[in-house]
DNA sequence: TAGATTGTTAATCGATTAACAATC
DNA sequence: TAGATTGTTAATCGATTAACAATC
């Protein structure tokens, strides 16, 4: 009810996804009714924090019960607008564009890839998961004309830029940026990075003070 | 130098590997001396931010100067230890699996999959950039005997515990988990959540919340 | 020298965590 | 009723941003 608070953290926005699929598997298992108590010991999150997070959603708990499994998913949607399907376009038909092709659950998060681009001649006239990839060439215009305001960016960095540059030209309002390359858009449309390598780093790193701490731990013990 | 200080913040260590591909692309244009100033501008970032970052991993610039390329990316490479390659077992041949086994820009972040497992007997044997795909079975014994300490999992969700705790029993202490799926792990084990649709969510949000904010001021101009 | 840039310290901002009253 | 849980307000923590002296 409360759409005036429109600034959502992103870490909230991030955990809220974690919640949805959690609860479709505690609903599947026949649960009702679920405490942030419950939620958190499976997830890993402190109770309040989730708490925090369903309350934007604008659902209420009910003391001493908890949240209603079946609205709280209900609640998810409607926030997220998982209810209506987006449409997207896909530039870049290499590894990641067609894994990300191929991969059928994003539907369930309202995103749906219903056409790909690519420059390569040996890929232009293929098809996966009955998308067909078409040439570059054409984003532009059947953007246009088919409204689309999603893009997906999976090709190498060095094509990144002008591929942005046709989707901004089509309309399109949100890039999802797979490649490793700063993209550079007019004001009022959005680019969500995902770089691998920026996990890949994390987790190395971690691992390195990890296993250095527990050599020095093992060397103080001698 | 100061390696007392062990703790690095995650933003920092997120961003570290994008200075590392930027200054890459710098190098190759022939460029030896850098200033934060011109890489915030290229990266869309702070400028003091940069210096702090850059500043976790030892290196040290000179003022009105900047810094010096080539010296930034050993400082970075030093750092993170991307000169020592470290080998990694992926479980789960499916799409995004196979997109993570094609994918050679990982040797650059130290980084290399060595062997790929799938419980399917229809992928079992093959190969893919030389990387042979074993039962999952074999995961643990090779893993032990390869002494291997980095996991990815692709797997569905619902192996994706079964197969974590193979990992863990072969003696894996960092986990780039890749499935939709909450992974336990005894302490001293660092699992690294990838999780597409968190950033999906973020996107499409942010987006709703600029149409609605676009289609408020339009009305308000009418 | 003057201006640009680094490096460091302080101030701000925002998210997480803690505390606690309200409630079924 | 008593205990568990929600929802809210306050305190803490950590990262970003601002300010500024030091320096080539």
């Amino acid at each position: 009810m409360n759409n005036s608070i429109s600034h959502i953290p992103e870490p909230t926005l991030r955990r809220l996804p974690l919640y949805y699929h959690y609860l479709k598997t505690v609903l599947a298992n026949g649960r009702e009714v679920i405490s942030c108590t419950h939620i958190g010991n499976d997830l890993n999150l402190d109770p309040p924090q989730i708490r925090k997070d369903l309350a934007y959603t604008g659902i209420r708990g009910l003391p001493k019960v908890g949240y209603q499994v079946e609205s709280l998913l209900k609640s998810l949607e409607n926030f997220f607008g998982w209810n209506r399907i987006d449409e997207a376009f896909l530039a870049g038909v290499g590894n990641m564009g067609k894994a990300l092709l191929k991969y059928e659950g994003f539907q369930r998060y309202g995103f749906k890839i219903v056409a790909a681009f690519d420059t390569d001649a040996a890929i232009v006239g293929q098809s996966f998961c009955d998308v067909k990839v078409l040439h570059s060439d054409k984003l532009t215009n059947l953007c246009t004309r088919m409204k689309v305001r999603i893009g997906v960016i999976s090709t190498p960095e060095s094509a990144a830029q002008q591929i942005a540059d046709q989707m901004v030209a089509g309309g399109i309002r949100g890039i999802w940026n797979f490649a490793p390359a700063v993209i550079k858009v007019p004001e009022g449309v959005i680019v969500q990075n995902e770089n691998l390598a920026s996990g890949l780093a994390v987790l190395s790193k971690k691992l390195q003070l990890l296993m250095q701490s527990g050599k020095l731990r093992q060397e103080v013990v001698k």
